[in-house]
DNA sequence: CAAGCATGATCGTCATACAATCTGCCGGAT
DNA sequence: ATCCGGCAGATTGTATGACGATCATGCTTG
C-alpha cells in the first residue's frame, strides 16, 4: 500500500502531496470514493501513510478544485454532481469552447491543426478500448492543445477546472460506451470544421456536440442513480 | 509568542489563515505588494506572526486564486497582469456576464431586480468617494446577487475567480476616477435593460461595457507602467 | 421522554526538526 | 582574469507532537 520504490517512475510526482493528490483524484474519478463520501485528514494520513501536513494540503487542493467541499468538522465531502450543475457546466463550457475554437482557427498553423487529428484519434482509440484513464488524459491534452494554440491560458485554466468535474460524469457515461463513441464522432466533425477554417461551422458543431453530451450526462445521472 | 493584539475586527475572520489571507489580498489589491514581488513562507510568518503551517496554507490559497504563482524555491510570486491576460479576462467575462444576465432576466422576481438598483447605487457611491475597498466589496456583492438569482453557482464561482484578478486592474484605474465612474454609468444602462426584461438589449450593453472597461484597463496598464 | 452534560472526533494552530534542493558566493585551478 | 567546483545559507517538503476550540454523539439524569 505505501510502497516506495524511488527507482520506479510512475510519473512526474516528485512530491508526496502530488502523488497522493493524483491517487485521490483517480479514486474520485473511478468512483472508488463515492460522491458524498467524507474524507478526513486522519483517513488520508492512514490510507497513504503521510503526515497531517501533507494531508491537509491535499484536502485543500481538492477543495480548490471543487472536487469536494470542506465542511468544518466532517472533512472533505466528495462533490455530488446534480443535474443542475451538469447543465450549468455544459452551458459554460459551450461558450468557452466556442471562444477558444474561434481563436484557434484564427491562430493555428497547419501543423497545429494536424496535431488535433492525432488527438481525436487517440480519444477514439481510448474510447474503443474502454480505457477511461487514457480517455481522461487525452481529453486533458486535447483541451491543452486547443487553448495553448489559441493563446488563451486563462480560458484553459477555467476549462481544466470545469473538466475535473466533467470527469465525474464521464465515469458514469463509461457504462454505456455507445454514448461516448457517438460523442467522439461529433468531435471529429468539429475537428473537420476547424481544419476547414470555418469558425461558424465549428461553432454550430460545438453547440450540437454540447447538447448531445449534456443529454448523455443527464441520462447517466438520472437513469443510473446508483 | 502567540500574541494577538488585533483588537480591531475587520470582518468575520474567525480563522487566522482567513484573516491573513484577507490582509494579503488587500495588500495585493492596494499595490503594497507589487506584482512580481516574492512572498516567502518565512516572510509571511514574521510579518503576521503566524506559524509556517498557516503561512503555507495562505500561500497555496493565493496560488489557487491565481493571485500569484508558487515557484519551487522562491515562494509566491505576485501575479503580473499582462495586456494579453487582461484582454482574455474581459473576453471571457463578457460571455459569462451575458450568460448570467440572460438567466437573471428569465428568473428574477421584481424584488430581485430592485435589489440591483441598490447595488448599482452603492457602487456609484463608492466610486464617488474613491473608496476602493467598498468598490471591491460591492462589486463582489453585485456579482453574487446576479449569479445567485440566475441560479448559476458555478458561473459565479468562475466570475469570482476572474474578479480577483480584475481587481488588480481596478486599483490602477482608481488613479483616474473618470474612467470608473463612466464605467458605472454604463452599468446603470445595463441595469435598465435588465429591469426592462430585455435580454438582447442587456447583452448589447454588456458587450459595450466590457469593451470600454477593457480599453480603460489597457490604458491604465500601458499608460501607467509604474 | 427530554434536557443537558461528558466524551471523543476533528479541526486550527503552533513549534520544532530534518532532508532535499536550489541560490549565490567564494576560493582555487588554469 | 576567468572558469569551475564546492560550501554555506535560504527555502521548501515533510514529519511529529502538542494544545485548545468546536462540534457531534451518546449517555446520564431529572
Amino acid at each position: 500500500m505505501s510502497e516506495q520504490s524511488e527507482s520506479e517512475e510512475g510519473g512526474p510526482f516528485r512530491l508526496v502531496r502530488e502523488k497522493v493528490l493524483h491517487e485521490v483524484r483517480r479514486a474520485i474519478a473511478l468512483g472508488t470514493l463515492e460522491p458524498g463520501a467524507r474524507l478526513t485528514e486522519r483517513a488520508l494520513c492512514e490510507t497513504y501513510g503521510i503526515s497531517r501536513t501533507a494531508a491537509r494540503e491535499v484536502i485543500r487542493q481538492l477543495d480548490a478544485e471543487k472536487l469536494g467541499e470542506v465542511v468544518p468538522h466532517q472533512g472533505l465531502r466528495i462533490a455530488r454532481l446534480t443535474p443542475k450543475a451538469v447543465r450549468e457546466i455544459y452551458e459554460i463550457r459551450a461558450e468557452m469552447e466556442v471562444l477558444i475554437t474561434r481563436a484557434f482557427i484564427a491562430l493555428a498553423t497547419e501543423e497545429e491543426v494536424a496535431v488535433l487529428k492525432g488527438l481525436v484519434d487517440a480519444l477514439n482509440d481510448a474510447t474503443a478500448r474502454g480505457d477511461i484513464e487514457a480517455l481522461v488524459a487525452h481529453s486533458s491534452r486535447y483541451v491543452s492543445h486547443m487553448y495553448e494554440t489559441a493563446d488563451m491560458q486563462i480560458a484553459g485554466e477555467l476549462m481544466q477546472h470545469l473538466n475535473a468535474r466533467i470527469t465525474l460524469v464521464r465515469v458514469l457515461a463509461m457504462r454505456e460506451p455507445g454514448q461516448i463513441s457517438a460523442g467522439i464522432g461529433q468531435l471529429e466533425r468539429i475537428r473537420a470544421r476547424i481544419a476547414a477554417r470555418d469558425p461558424d461551422g465549428a461553432e454550430a458543431e460545438i453547440r450540437k456536440y454540447m447538447r448531445t453530451a449534456l443529454a448523455s450526462a443527464l441520462h447517466q445521472l438520472g437513469g443510473d442513480p446508483a
